[in-house]
Order: C-alpha cells, then sequence, then structure tokens
DNA sequence: CCATAATAGTGTAGTATATACACTATTATG
DNA sequence: CATAATAGTGTATATACTACACTATTATGG
C-alpha cells in the first residue's frame, strides 16, 4: 500500500473500517484536604468488578467536548465546569473486545455543592484519594497518569481555581486549594504576597462569618483584571 | 435515553456507528532562518485545490502513533523522529462527507538531512512559512495553532532542539533553533550562560572547519546528564 | 601583507523575583 | 479570663533575569 491509498486525499472510507470512539473523564475534587478521583465499578467483562474512569460512546452528531460533558454531567450532576482535554488514547489492544480509541478529559469539581451523587442509579461510583488509588480497568492508569499531570500543569498557569472556589473566597482557602491539588506546602506570607501580585484579586469589606476564631478577609476573582493583564501579555503562576 | 445506555458497561457498542478516524500531521522545519510548514495540496474534494495538514485514515490495527509515524515518513522520508500529541479534533461538521474524528500531532524535521521530498509521487506538496500560510482546508488552521502552540511551549521546556541539530553543535546554531521557531530574538550572552547553566553540554575540544571567519567550538548534548538532571527534580527552560 | 568582513567569545552592574523565617491580632468557647 | 484556633504582617538574603559593548580569530581580496 504507498501513500496514496491511506489518504484522505480519496472521497471515501470505505475500505477503512471504523474504530470506536470513547470518551473518558478524570474527575477530580477535594475533600478533607485530599485530592480525590471519581471511578465507577464495572459490573461487566473485560475488567467486571476493577474500578474505571467514567467514559462512554460519542455520539455521531456529537461534539468530543459535548460528549465528555454529558459524561461528567451525568456521573456528578455538575454542568458549566471548565473541562480540557487531555488527549487521544488507542492502543490496539486496549480493549480486549474491539479497536476503541478514547478522547480523555480531565476537570475538578466542587464535593461540597456536588456531594457524591455517586452510588446512584444503580451503578456503583465512588471517590478515591489519587495517592490511594485501586487498580484500574484498561489503560486507565495510563490516562488517569497523563490527566494528573496535564491538571497540576494547568492549574499553575491558569486562575482556574476560581472556578472552583466560591465567588467570594478567603487566601487560606486559595492557599489550600494549591496545597492539595499540586501536593506541596507553601509559606503563607509568601503565597499571599504572590497571589495579591498580580492584581486580579479584588478586596472586599467582608468577612468570613460563623467561625470559631479570628474572621479572615474575603477577596473576590477580578476576571476583567485577569483579561486585561492577559491581553498586555501577562502571565499567572503559582 | 439514560446514562446505563451510553456507558462502555454495555459489552458491546452494536448501536452507536463508527466514526472514522484519522491522524493529521503538523511537520515543521527550519530553512532560511525561518520556521516553516509542510503542506499538501489536495486534488479532490472538498476542498479540492486547497492546501491540508497530511494525514490519512488510521488502520484498524494500527497504534495512533504508529499511523502519524508511517504519515510522517510517506510525507517527508524522516524516521526515528520526536513527535508528540497535540489532541483529537472532532467537531461534527469538519468534515463534510462523513463524522471523521482526527488525532493531531506535531514534528520538528532537518531541512538539511531531509531536503523537501515534497513534489514526489504525483502529489502536490510544499514547505511555506508559518507566518504566510495559505488558507486551510477543514478545520486544519485550528489544529495548526494548536500544534504551533504545542510546539513553542515544549520547546522551551524539553531539550528537543538537540533531536534536531548535529550531534556536535555550536552555541549559535542553539541560539539561531530557538529564536526561529520561537519567533524571538535572545542577547548572546545571556542565551550561552543560561544554556551552559544546566551542565546538559559538554565542551568539546574541537571547532567548526571551512568557515570564513573565526572557527566556534562545538558542544555536544549529554543525555546522561540531562537523565540524572531530571531524575533530581530539576528542569529545562530556555 | 594589510584592511575588511564575518562571526566567536567574554563580564558586570542593576533589577526583579523567590525564599526563609516568627510573632502579634482577633474571636468564639468553656 | 484562659485557651484554642486561625488571620495577618515584614525583612533580609539569595537567586535569576536583563541590559549592554568590546576584543579575538580567521579567511578573503586588493
Amino acid at each position: 500500500m504507498d501513500a496514496h491509498e491511506n489518504s484522505l486525499r480519496r472521497a471515501y472510507s470505505y475500505e477503512y473500517p471504523h474504530p470506536a470512539v470513547t470518551v473518558d473523564c478524570a474527575i477530580f475534587g477535594l475533600d478533607e484536604g485530599k485530592l480525590k478521583l471519581l471511578l465507577i465499578q464495572r459490573d461487566l467483562e473485560p475488567f467486571a468488578g476493577a474500578w474505571a474512569l467514567p467514559g462512554g460512546f460519542v455520539k455521531l452528531d456529537e461534539d468530543l467536548e459535548t460528549a465528555a460533558r454529558r459524561e461528567l454531567e451525568e456521573e456528578t450532576g455538575v454542568k458549566r465546569v471548565f473541562i480540557d482535554q487531555v488527549g487521544a488514547f488507542g492502543e490496539p489492544g486496549r480493549d480486549p473486545r474491539e479497536r476503541v480509541i478514547t478522547v480523555a478529559w480531565w476537570a475538578i469539581v466542587n464535593l461540597f455543592e456536588h456531594p457524591v451523587k455517586a452510588d446512584t442509579d444503580a451503578r456503583n461510583a465512588a471517590w478515591f484519594a489519587v495517592d490511594e488509588l485501586p487498580a484500574l480497568a484498561f489503560d486507565h492508569r495510563t490516562i488517569l497518569d497523563a490527566a494528573l499531570a496535564r491538571l497540576r500543569d494547568t492549574i499553575r498557569r491558569e486562575p482556574l481555581a476560581f472556578e472552583f472556589l466560591p465567588r467570594k473566597l478567603t487566601l487560606t482557602q486559595l492557599q489550600r486549594f494549591y496545597e492539595t491539588v499540586l501536593g506541596e506546602a507553601f509559606d503563607k506570607r509568601n503565597f499571599r504576597k504572590k497571589a495579591l501580585s498580580y492584581g486580579i484579586l479584588t478586596e472586599l469589606e467582608e468577612y468570613e462569618v460563623d467561625v470559631a476564631h479570628r474572621a479572615a478577609r474575603l477577596y473576590r476573582f477580578d476576571k476583567t483584571a485577569w483579561e486585561k493583564l492577559r491581553k498586555a501579555g501577562g502571565s499567572f503562576s503559582i
């Protein structure tokens, strides 16, 4: 077979049997100071009983991101959250039944607003700490590792924390978020200095309520300031 | 349709018609101090006459990376070069004929060692400067923009320049490489200081030959030192 | 052989950024 | 009113980044 025959220059793809295409989602959440991952337990072969990333087939008229969002919403009830593509995984043997190419996505959702819609509708779902995961089905361990690397890289350079945290937040909440996701501790004074240095946090004249200690000042993420900064070639990095 | 019906928990995918899956390659090269992109001109509809990224169908028993390497080799004759995935692109209307999901890859090849195997085997191929591209077929402009961003981001953080440059290289060659790919100029002294600061370049007792001016010292990329540095948690950044 | 053209090679001062580090302030509770 | 719990603050040092200009070497051509 020469170059031409496998080319899109051919008008149709008769002689190319098509693989199945799925989306899989690495859905992260924060809970008890730990970064957790939502998994579902398979009840059918292959890998019956094993835990897997939630996922499913892409419909023929459905965008890849739409498919991923549908899966995400089915599993967690979360809409309109930030999601990002990890990439495509398609080793021929990754699903023993047939050729399946999967497009993986990652998202981070708020476990307080969306408390484990897991264990509903008869399928067994649960949150696991990312450093205490069970063996995963298919090549999901590989996918997860890539998703985790992407999450950590992205979260450092984009102000996505504010998509996840409440609109009015304390600097300590922000610090905890980064510490949990990145798995490392930051110095309090240095963290605050840096977080405020970008000018994208507005200091409010409001404070925490109902806390059994000195109330912390609240801040609001200033999206306009961030867009202005970005347009001016500025960047963000924690 | 509820969550279950679109889930991989089903053993088979009967009721899900499969999309076609292709790979497309953004193949970059350096020539005359410019970053160039290899394009092929389509001779069939849709987009007959338009320029497009080289690509083709993924075979049912073929890994995604293998398919991308096959395309790359068909177009340029280059084997064993570094390639990296950009991601999957799959908007339902991106190919007017049928649903086609494409997995995009980028690579950078040496135009001196592989001088435009373009224009062979009857298909029209050519290198274009990335800042003077013609209109591209399908959504290839979107794919290219993503590939270019990925190339520039990756090249700054990984010592891939040495995959591209000769084994024995001068610091000026290295600097030109980065300037061409990133499209910005660097200060000579600062660049050299930084490049040497990682300890991954071995100073050789050899110099350029056959140059009509003072001969530059040659250096060799020390892969072992780089792996040691990386293991120690170190990083690289130009 | 000497002037020219072309590129190699080198150091320092100033600025900005990152790090390390410990105490006082406020509030609810018992 | 003592305690527990967290908020909030500054400075000194080290490291990294930036800006900047001249001398060295070699081939070539008159």
